[in-house]
RNA sequence: GGCCCGUUCGUCUAGCGGUUCAGGACGCCGCCCUCUCAAGGCGGAGAUCACCAGUUCGAAUCUGGUACGGGCUACCA
């Protein structure tokens, strides 16, 4: 590999939160740096003063810190190519848009908005399949020129596309070859009345600048490429290797947006998704590594992510498959590691007091919770039970009418206590107190299910639960005869 | 209007001219395990590869067209 050194840059535009769509954008970019040892630049495009704000630049940053996207050069952590933030670098732009004029590869056009949509009406009128700039005043004198901007007229500068200008072969790495007649392009503006630049210009004075080699975006920008590559090669600039990547869609088909609930990468984090899930939905959702590998761990995407397996055409989110993945990096965790960061988080985002309880007690609590626990919020709902006592255990209604409410049951609950009574507290184990109650629903001659049922209801409130034996033994078994003792006050 | 892109099971995808009447994963369904719920194991349904022509002995794979979807065509990004 001795080719010239990746450099990759994501530059959000900060005029909202981080969007899922951009949120694998910059996976991609990321992974791709990795993957080839290069640089990953973070470019706050905050070219459009009316729309960005310093609060969407930081909640981008957050948002990428927790997605775990370290950036090589950018905001807060400089670099040798900064500015980081276009607002930053006006001058820069001023300056290529200068020389470019003074090459005569730019030009003042003083035409007025009024002219232009007149123009483009005419062509409409006349059927001309060419709309854009008629290049009116791309051949003015340039004495006229610069009298008429002495003279205080308002004017911006366009790019001059070369006359012998063939057509454009953009080189993508995910759609190949694309080519643009040269025809089709028009000597568009790169600096407004007001000085500031253009998008395409920007962009492309910045990422030239950069040394950016591989430009990943998204498709929204393919049709615009050959135009910025116009400005490279007005530059002087080598034109890099760009890929294009699909966007992302809802249900219906139709591009992402709230409708189809969460869009935004800290609604993803704080509705409980592990990042590494989240991630790895994400890269694979337009990427593959090997069309049979599901899980991609962080460490596995950023060695073989690679352009040549991203497809072309759009995808559709789909929360199911990202819950699966998010319960599949669940269930991957030490006991340690789950209790840590899913269920003492999830226990307190629940206000359920955990208590003092030794370590070999968590992690068989973590045991039974974590084949049950997707998002954070299923830990606490299927753990709370343990953590409540005979008086403050709340009893689900429909379970109680269901499993206790009913003929016989007194008389299963007393058949428990007198079972479970037998054994010490140094006993109260799992196993021992399965054993203890194998033999009731023979003893009541009742339906094993049906006994375990009303167990279950009066020890866990509920009528869904995890298996009898652990619950109980990490209840205690003081707790456990007081609960099956108020179980009482519901049967018949 | 013009230009550009896309189209393989419901969804994400594998496939890069024959070994595929199309493989994997999610979801769905069934069975097993079982005191409930999960998890796990096993199995199943599900794609005439958008459509139509053509190239070829042979096409999901190459070419052209059509349809549908999307993007660009701004002194938005």
């Amino acid at each position: 590999m001795s080719e010239t050194p990746v450099r990759v840059r994501f530059a959000p535009s900060p005029t909202g939160k981080l969007h899922v769509g951009g949120a694998r954008t910059a996976i991609y970019n990321w992974a791709f740096a990795r993957a080839n040892h290069g640089t990953f630049i973070l470019r706050i495009d905050d070219t459009d003063p009316e729309r960005s704000t310093e609060e969407n630049t930081q909640i981008i940053l957050r948002a990428m810190r927790w997605l775990g996207l370290d950036w090589d050069e950018g905001p807060e952590v400089g670099g040798d190519f900064g500015p980081y933030k276009q607002t930053e670098r006006a001058q820069m732009y001023r300056d290529a848009a200068q020389r470019l004029w003074d090459e005569g590869k730019a030009y003042p056009c003083f035409c007025t908005p009024e002219q232009l949509a007149a123009d483009r009406e005419a062509a409409q009128a006349r059927k001309d399949p060419f709309q854009g700039y008629q290049r009116r005043c791309r051949d003015l004198d340039p004495e006229e020129a610069r009298a008429r901007i002495a003279a205080g007229e308002p004017y911006v500068l366009r790019i001059k596309v070369p006359e012998d200008r063939g057509d454009v072969v953009v080189r993508d790495a995910v759609h190949g070859d694309v080519t643009f007649a040269a025809r089709e392009l028009d000597d568009f503006v790169i600096q407004r009345t007001d000085g500031t630049p253009t998008y395409n210009f920007a962009t492309v004075v910045d990422d030239a600048a950069m040394g950016i080699t591989h430009v990943i975006r998204g498709d929204d920008h393919l049709s615009n490429t050959p135009r910025q590559v116009i400005v490279y090669e007005a530059l002087g600039a080598p034109v890099p290797t760009f890929a294009h990547i699909s966007m992302i869609l809802g249900a219906d088909g139709k591009k992402l947006s709230k409708r189809h609930g969460a869009t935004n990468v800290e609604e993803y984090r704080d509705a409980g998704y592990l990042s590494d899930a989240f991630v790895n939905y994400l890269a694979l959702l337009g990427w593959s590594l090997d069309g049979e590998t599901t899980i991609v761990p962080r460490e596995v995407l950023a060695r073989e992510f690679s352009l040549d397996h991203v497809s072309k055409n759009p995808a559709t989110f789909d929360p199911k498959k990202l819950d699966w993945i998010q319960a599949e990096y669940v269930r991957a965790m030490s006991d340690d590691e789950f209790c840590e960061k899913i269920l003492l988080p999830s226990l307190d985002a629940a206000g359920v007091t955990a208590g003092d309880h030794g370590s070999a007690w968590w992690r068989a609590l973590a045991q039974i919770v974590r084949p049950r626990t997707k998002m954070p919020a299923d830990a606490a709902d299927v753990a709370a039970p343990v953590f409540a006592t005979a008086a403050t255990l709340s009893y689900d209604e429909k379970s109680v009418a269901k499993g206790l409410a009913k003929e016989g049951m007194g008389a299963v609950l007393d058949a428990a206590v007198a079972a479970l009574e037998g054994l010490s507290a140094d006993e109260w184990l799992p196993e021992r107190i399965d054993a203890a109650l194998e033999g009731l629903p023979e003893q009541l001659d009742m339906k094993k299910r049906l006994v375990f049922q009303a167990v279950r209801v009066a020890v866990c409130g509920n009528m869904v639960s995890p298996p009898l034996g652990e619950t109980m033994a990490l209840v205690g078994r003081e707790d456990c005869l007081a609960r099956l003792a108020r179980g009482r006050e519901f049967t018949l």
